[in-house]
DNA sequence: GCGACAG
DNA sequence: ATCTTGTCGC
């Protein structure tokens, strides 16, 4: 699904001399929620020439953070007038006529979908290898990597990268349509299948159960384990104060995943993908704990990652 | 009504 | 996620 394309066509529909608000454009793109986090994309990741992002303005016919010259002239040859960082008006020019599929809805449906069919027991008895997987970004282009190691001997057995072009951004709760393509791609690369997959990102510590770990972990039928560096949902039972402790995370009355101090500092989040049950998935992190804050497979992805984006 | 929001 | 090296502090 390419949403930076959809976003385009959607802005693309409003006519000379109309206008819309994030909040509609959200909603024709099927979900409202994301509102600010559309008006980021068309900031950072929308150039004017691709679609006329000066006519997307705030609710209540406020223009927005840019008033920018350019910008003003523009609405004004397009008819507009502007009082006090305000369109006179505004009603009047409030395009709502978007035709579109909705394409946010349809994800979120498979959301749920997908989320019904996650497993947390575990499909394997002994634990080999493990491998993390991590994307870094250079404008719109993800560079990937994934590394896997032996479980005991903490040996490095295999490292794989692979590029693409990202066609989605990064929208919370969605994260998972930005970078599984990606990570499909990289665990496809590996001569062998790691017993385990660690992942930058949450499994069912989600809204809808059905985070990236999850999706990776169902789509791929492998075991995998969300690890996220900060707090997506849910309520912490305490914060962690000595190194293995791991309060409970809830979200609705049931635990959703665990709050780890794996080392010094902050904690980690940990909650399974599929294929894994919450006890061994947290078994399996704490035995991989490192000198740094991500365990050792996820550090070395995410170095490797890094440093295949610089080179290129 | 206000605040939160994986990477 | 990204811009970025050494350095101050727990
Ligand atoms: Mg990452």
């Amino acid at each position: 699904m390419d949403l930076y394309k959809a976003i385009i066509d959607i802005i693309n529909q409003i006519p000379r001399g109309m206008l819309t608000s994030y909040t509609q454009l959200a909603e024709a793109l099927g979900d409202q929620t994301v509102a600010r986090a559309i008006r980021r994309v068309i900031r950072d990741e929308i150039s004017w020439g691709e679609a006329p992002c000066h006519r997307v303005i705030e609710d209540q016919g406020f223009i927005g953070e840019d008033e920018s010259e350019k910008r003003v002239r523009l609405l004004k040859n397009e008819g507009l007038r502007i009082d006090n960082s305000r369109i006179r008006d505004f009603e009047r020019v409030m395009f709502r006529e978007f035709n579109s599929t909705k394409p946010l809805q349809r994800l979120r449906a498979k959301q749920k979908q997908l989320a019904g069919k996650a497993k947390l027991v575990n499909s394997f008895t002994e634990v080999r290898t493990v491998g993390g997987v991590d994307v870094a970004y250079k404008n719109k282009e993800g560079y990937g990597a994934v590394a896997t190691f032996d479980y005991k001997t903490r040996e490095l057995i295999e490292v794989k990268k692979a590029k693409t072009q990202v066609k989605f951004p990064y929208l919370p709760t969605y994260l998972t349509f930005r970078e599984f393509p990606l990570i499909k791609k990289l665990v496809s690369k590996l001569k062998e299948l790691p017993t385990i997959l660690l992942i930058d990102g949450n499994g069912i510590l989600h809204p809808y159960r059905a985070g990236l770990a999850t999706h990776a972990g169902v789509v791929l039928n492998l075991p995998t384990i969300g690890v996220a560096k900060s707090l997506l949902c849910g309520k912490i039972e305490k914060i962690p104060s000595w190194i293995g402790e791991h309060p409970a995370i809830r979200m609705a009355g049931n635990v959703i995943g665990y709050a780890l101090k794996i080392s010094k500092g902050k904690p980690v989040f940990i909650s399974p993908g599929s294929n894994i049950c919450f006890d061994t998935a947290l078994n399996v992190v704490k035995n991989l704990a490192a000198e740094s804050r991500l365990p050792l497979p996820l550090m070395t992805a995410h170095q490797n990652a890094g440093n295949f984006r610089r080179q290129n």
